[in-house]
DNA sequence: GTATATGCAAACAATTTGCACGCCT
DNA sequence: AGGCGTGCAAATTGTTTGCATATAC
């Protein structure tokens, strides 16, 4: 194990203040524009070397989408609502039971497919 | 809307052969590797090319991994496990209620962490 | 015969990386 | 001073596409 020794950079700093004021769960090159509004010569090399940094240590999520990473500054367990139609991914809140039917009452959505994906550690591997 | 005219190909219906006889999710290259097995001067264009018309035709599911996509031959509702120390995707079954507890014991999967991911069309698309 | 499918190679798009220089600590 | 971080551009990776030919119907 090696800890990552982490300086503070102008860049970093910036990109995760962008990352936790937006909700739109944006991509990296959203996130490089955003950037540029206020380190005009950020290069897009420093924000996915950065990005991949925060997500390293914790402090941002990524997200698989259909084509680019999408990035969540929010990182409280949470789950996502994404519309087939506009793509725009909500965050939202599980409810214990009829998950469905109340999801839809509570949102106005309406839900066509979900999917809950696990992770951790299989069998084979806990017992290496 | 458009019917897809479909033709027979002997490479697609190698492509979806190979899917329904693997358990791993595997990734367009592998599928490409194992179909050449088969039909030996088979192109990655065509195995890209028929993935993606067996997604749009709903034969095959498409899998959001970390760098490539992945492919499911099993398009029934059901949900996954993945390997963090692996990557090995398990299909799995939703249990009702204490998902995670009664998970762990009926796999001897330990879980550390999911996400349900719900697709579908939101409220302001549903207006249009 | 005609539209779909193929192999091949070139094009693409997102992301990563090597390098010389800059800036935290 | 030493090492992590940066900008830039080139490289890499996964996937898509144009084109001429082959095949299904």
């Amino acid at each position: 194990m090696e800890t990552i020794k982490q300086r503070y950079s102008k860049q970093r700093e910036t990109i995760l203040n962008v990352l936790q004021n937006t909700v739109i769960h944006p991509t990296a090159d959203w996130i490089y524009k955003e950037t540029r509004k206020v380190i005009p010569n950020i290069s897009l090399g420093t924000v996915y070397r950065n990005l991949h940094q925060l997500v390293e240590s914790g402090q941002v999520l990524k997200l698989k989408d259909d084509a680019q990473d999408r990035f969540d500054g929010k990182t409280d367990r949470h789950d996502h609502f994404r519309c087939k139609s506009c793509g725009t991914w909500y965050d939202v809140d599980l409810v214990e039971s009829g998950i469905i039917q109340h999801f839809n009452q509570a949102h106005g959505f309406s839900v066509e497919s979900f999917h809950l994906e696990l992770e951790g550690t299989c069998e084979k591997c806990l017992s290496n």
